[in-house]
DNA sequence: ATTGACTCCGTACTGACGTACGGAACCTAG
DNA sequence: CTAGGTTCCGTACGTCAGTACGGAGTCAAT
């Protein structure tokens, strides 16, 4: 069951072992007790299934824009029956991620006006200013 | 023409004053000379739409996802003739973008389904982890 | 001319998110 | 049973983008 090292957790979650380490130190990713098979020694910490769900849970919060600190309350709260506070939270960020992602596509407009301004003509500059002219909401 | 003091510069550029400075700094906004009307000591410094219009920029230029350090190349090819250079840029940048929102657009799908699952029923815990399934391409 | 706000400048600090290092313990294959 | 690769752990360092501070200089109004 718990048959992962580290290194095979951070690999199917797509992160450096570091970077397990340091969501464990963050307290988003358990600490599981050293095991070794003959009981002798301190052994090592292995990782099953729920783990790396929990870890690729926390990439694709992070895409949401929560933060680190955010994405441990979200993990408290799984399983748990505060379902106000789940609900606020994920409101509150899609509102968030709805400017966040309406400003990208602005960026978007300006940045496909620069493409096409530096492709169309092949004398002088393309205005790099002007094609943004308009964003910044 | 120049008549903006720093603070009213960062006013209308949306940022705070010691943000200016740090673009400054950064070789993103330029440092005009400090300028006194009697002539007598240092004054200082002044600014105009121009400079107005190139911290907009630096501001809808980072919603586009540059750093500074692009941002700085941005600015230092606008009015150059380098085109080849800014299409390489812009189209770069489009492709991580496209990435981004596409990403964000998932992810603003999994907060719907939390928020959903959250709201449907008032018994027992909204699967938060379950509700980003499949996300984190 | 004085007061109070603003500017200038260097340097230091913050916060979010990791990444690197180094030595000891541990585990596995040959 | 030994050599090598891993793990463990604390602590330090790194990057990006600011933000804060403090003292001296400057400006605008009274």
């Amino acid at each position: 069951m718990k048959s992962r090292t580290i290194a095979i957790l951070a690999r199917e979650g797509g992160v450096g072992v570091e970077t397990v380490r340091f969501y464990q130190r963050r307290g988003l990713l358990p600490t599981p007790e050293r095991w070794s098979r003959d009981g002798v020694g301190t052994g090592v910490r292995r990782y099953g299934e729920e783990d790396v769900r929990r870890l690729r849970f926390i990439r694709s919060a992070q895409t949401a824009g929560f933060t680190l600190e955010q994405i441990k309350e979200l993990l408290s709260l799984d399983a748990g029956e505060d379902r106000a506070r789940a609900h606020a939270l994920a409101t509150e960020r899609l509102a968030a991620l709805d400017k966040a992602i309406a400003d990208m596509m602005e960026a978007r407009a300006a940045l496909r006006r620069l493409a096409g301004a530096c492709a169309s003509t092949d004398q002088g500059p393309c205005p790099i200013i002007a094609a943004f002219q308009g964003e910044a909401a």
